[in-house]
DNA sequence: GCCAACGTTGGC
DNA sequence: GCCAACGTTGGC
């Protein structure tokens, strides 16, 4: 079976200056028709609402974004791509592929062009939010699908209609500390109990969703922790 | 379409 | 390294 967090990928030029003559960079613009959202029949339907009322309110959207900051081989692959990998990338950016669950595909495929996200690290030391990317590229086919070597590699998947997507993800900056899985869990649980905006993030909720929907409510929170001492 | 077996996620 | 949570698979 598949994992679903991301590794690194080499970014694809865009329409600027710098396009290295020897990248090869085949072109994969091959478009998905926009597929329907819901395959296999995931229990999304309060994003799917969101997602169909687009109009009108809710004008940002935010998300939150795992990845694993510590080698790992996975088919005898390294699969570490932490924010400090992303940071390393030409133009700090990269594509967020091997994302292998229909939810977590599904939440990639209504990300827009700005928005923003969490970069998340997991399965590590410690785990929590490291910093904040934004989306410099709406979904598209991840190419490791086809790929026979790849970890993330689908056989099932078809070239004439892919099954999974990726968006291109680019660096904006660290927050200003570290903020712990374990700090966030603890506001969780007191929010749950008196009220407060993290009482029911997803994180939490849906714990092994590896890229998620964020509100502006948990946004503007957790990044007002930025200021405040550890707790 | 149910659901048990199985495999993965990911914190601890 | 353990193992709880939970998504996926496949027999029926």
């Amino acid at each position: 079976m598949p994992r679903q967090r991301k590794r690194a990928c080499q970014d694809t030029p865009e329409p600027e200056t710098e396009a290295p003559a020897g990248k090869l960079v085949k072109a994969n613009k091959a478009e998905i028709p926009a597929e329907p959202l819901g395959e296999a029949k995931t229990s999304d339907s309060p994003e799917k609402n969101r997602a169909t009322k687009e109009s009108g309110n809710e004008t940002s959207r935010y998300w939150l974004m795992k990845s694993e900051p510590e080698s790992r081989l996975e088919k005898g692959i390294d699969v570490k791509f932490g924010i400090e990998d992303l940071k390393a990338q030409p133009r700090q950016t990269a594509c967020w592929d091997g994302v292998r669950n229909y939810q977590a595909r599904n939440f990639l495929r209504t990300m827009k062009l700005g928005e923003k996200a969490f970069f998340y690290h997991s399965n590590c030391k410690e785990p929590g939010i490291a910093g904040l990317v934004k989306i410099v590229k709406e979904a598209y086919p991840d190419h490791t699908q086809f790929e026979k070597d790849s970890p993330h590699y689908d056989p099932s998947s078809k070239k004439d209609n892919p099954k999974w997507s990726m968006v291109d993800v680019q660096f904006i900056r660290m927050t200003k500390r570290f903020i712990p899985l374990a700090e966030l869990k603890g506001y969780y649980h007191a929010h749950k109990d008196i009220g407060g905006p993290l009482q029911n993030m997803a994180l939490f909720t849906r714990q092994r969703l590896s890229v998620q929907p964020v509100t502006q409510g948990e946004f503007d929170f957790v990044l007002s922790l930025e200021d405040k001492k550890p707790s």
